[in-house]
DNA sequence: GCGGTTGTTGCAAACGGTTGCAAGATAAGG
DNA sequence: CCTTATCTTGCAACCGTTTGCAACAACCGC
């Protein structure tokens, strides 16, 4: 059996509440004593017990993120971020990849509410029903959402800039010269994407009717970047730049190109979106909107910090701003 | 408040041990109040308390993975595998990124302890001090090490077969008929690494006194490949093939032959190590050698739950198999 | 010298479960 | 009808902390 808090009490010839109390260093105990304890503390080689802990306090230290998968680079980025946030607060942070099964993301919710998790990031709960929002909510235990969802206002989030990131694409590619663009993105109705459409359109009608733009949906991978790519080739052969609401469907694209004989940037200027690391490595390096994947994670841990000091403070919603990257992939039309 | 077992004992008018055995399962209860419990259980919404349960059964029902950085895409792929298995076992994972920080190790290594993690993998623990490999081992918690430290047979690991893919890679580029061939690893004394050279140099000295083979040492990084490579191009001009001691490496190489105006395969062929995502994606495709990290990750926690089960069973080390995969980055000589 | 502070410590009740043991009820066997 | 075995349930201790409250001593000012 472990050292506990009696065998220090014991040692000491103190009582386990003075132990306690000198260890977690609140006052109201004797400098001598404590020092003592400490001492003893040291020389059992005690490791306090956070569960009993935990239970005492209704405090477990720790924070769950729940996210589709972490082989995404663009979610290890943040729990990195987020990981390391919790560290410094001295919390702790338990993974779970919910893909976007809802059966599974739910299993984890009760799971992780079992065993008292102080706060819970999660990747998205847009597929979740009414029903199943609401025995989140009731669990009353501090969230934030990475990625606003539309409509629900009452928890918190954390996002990147979507919108502006759309129009940051859309506009550096119109100054570039060209007119006839194409967005690649997913499937309808995918809050992150539609914002980064959204931008993306208000920079082509704020460049009046010379701009002709197309939006293709397909798959948000780099599959589906291939396929529509494929596809773009042959119904719009005009086309002479693309974004993509992805890095990933970029990579899909560039591979269609290389397969078609076509090469980027001199057949067709490429921007993407998320600046994942194999962005800059690829040849040419992909340029790219920046989402700040780490400060995404970390800002999703402050928050969930300050409501659990502050229980009744109200939900926050950070949006935190993106950046067009400009590498080798996009020439002037 | 949240509902719990005395809640439900009232209400049923029953005692919470009847409860407690109702929703636990063990035998000894009668079925009709079973039913009972349960329904009221579902009816109150009762989520159980699993630090109350972990206090009195000493178990947390979780298991750590402390890693050197989730955002290297080997390791969240280990993630991915290790929080699979522990999801179907119904343990869930915390997560730690301990960089190669000793301290940082440390800390992390008290807090999981405190917090009663029933299992702990880890990365690598070769850059601790024997009186902190002693004080981990005093926790007492069962460990496995992600890729086997030398000299520490009491410790279970997992490792992929190092030397074998070391063996390969060598063999795959003799076989196409290279006779002068550079390979680029990582600092020496880095059990891996080494074990890859090793494996290399064994089909080098396998083909007889035909091939020269040239060992580089340098950051196992991106950076490091790109440094080395260009060194080498200098220094070494005869080279016609290149293994890398990892893909990052592939990927510095890759750089620096493009700013020599150099073409894969055509003036050197490249096999890298590691098989991340990216390989397949690059342009050429790169030839690799495959580790199984997924299943590295689930190997791990198997070994965890079968200590955690048998605790006095022993050590296991497990060596999983690696396999060459062929792309496009060589030609024959 | 006395009442009132202030500081230090101990006592004991939580926190929410699990579990060994005993008691009572019921059934089976002789 | 009594004994014994089997089921079912309750009692209470325990897991290792925290924390409100009370007790006590020492010190203060008057």
């Amino acid at each position: 059996m472990r050292v506990t808090i009696h065998d220090i009490a014991r040692e000491c010839g103190v009582n386990v509440s003075t132990v306690s109390r000198s260890l977690s260093g609140s006052y109201g105990v004797n400098d001598e004593t404590r020092q003592k304890v400490l001492a003893a503390a040291k020389r059992l080689n005690y490791v306090p017990n956070r569960v009993a802990r935990g239970l005492a306090t209704g405090r477990s230290q720790s924070l769950a993120l729940l996210i589709s998968d972490v082989r995404n680079p663009f979610f290890a980025e943040v729990a990195r971020g987020a990981e390391d946030a919790a560290f410094a607060a001295d919390y702790d942070l338990i993974l779970g990849n919910a893909d976007l099964d809802r059966e599974r993301q739910m299993r984890y919710f009760r799971s992780l509410v079992a065993k008292q998790v102080d706060g819970l990031i999660v990747n998205s709960v847009s597929g979740l029903s009414e029903e199943e929002v609401e025995e989140l909510r009731a669990y009353r235990v501090p969230l934030v959402l990475l990625n606003r969802s539309e409509g629900v206002q009452s928890i918190s989030s954390v996002s990147a800039d979507n919108f502006q990131g759309g129009f940051l694409a859309g506009q550096h590619l119109i100054e570039l010269g060209h007119r006839n663009i194409a967005h690649l993105t997913g499937p309808r109705q995918h809050g992150n994407l539609t914002e980064r459409a959204k931008g993306f359109l208000k920079a082509v009608h704020q460049a009046g009717n010379s701009v002709h733009a197309v939006v293709i949906h397909g798959d948000q991978n780099q599959q589906g970047g291939y396929t529509m790519a494929r596809k773009m080739l042959l119904s719009q052969p005009g086309v002479t730049a693309v974004f993509t609401a992805n890095d990933a469907m970029a990579f899909g694209v560039i591979r269609a190109l290389i397969e078609n004989g076509k090469k980027i940037p001199d057949d067709l200027s490429l921007v993407g979106f998320d600046n994942v690391e194999l962005a800059s490595i690829l040849q040419p390096p992909l340029t790219t909107v920046h989402q700040p994947k780490y400060e995404m994670g970390e800002a999703a841990v402050q928050i969930l910090l300050r409501q659990i000091a502050r229980p009744d403070s109200g939900p926050e919603h950070r949006l935190l701003g993106v950046q067009l990257v400009e590498r080798e992939s996009c020439r002037k039309a």
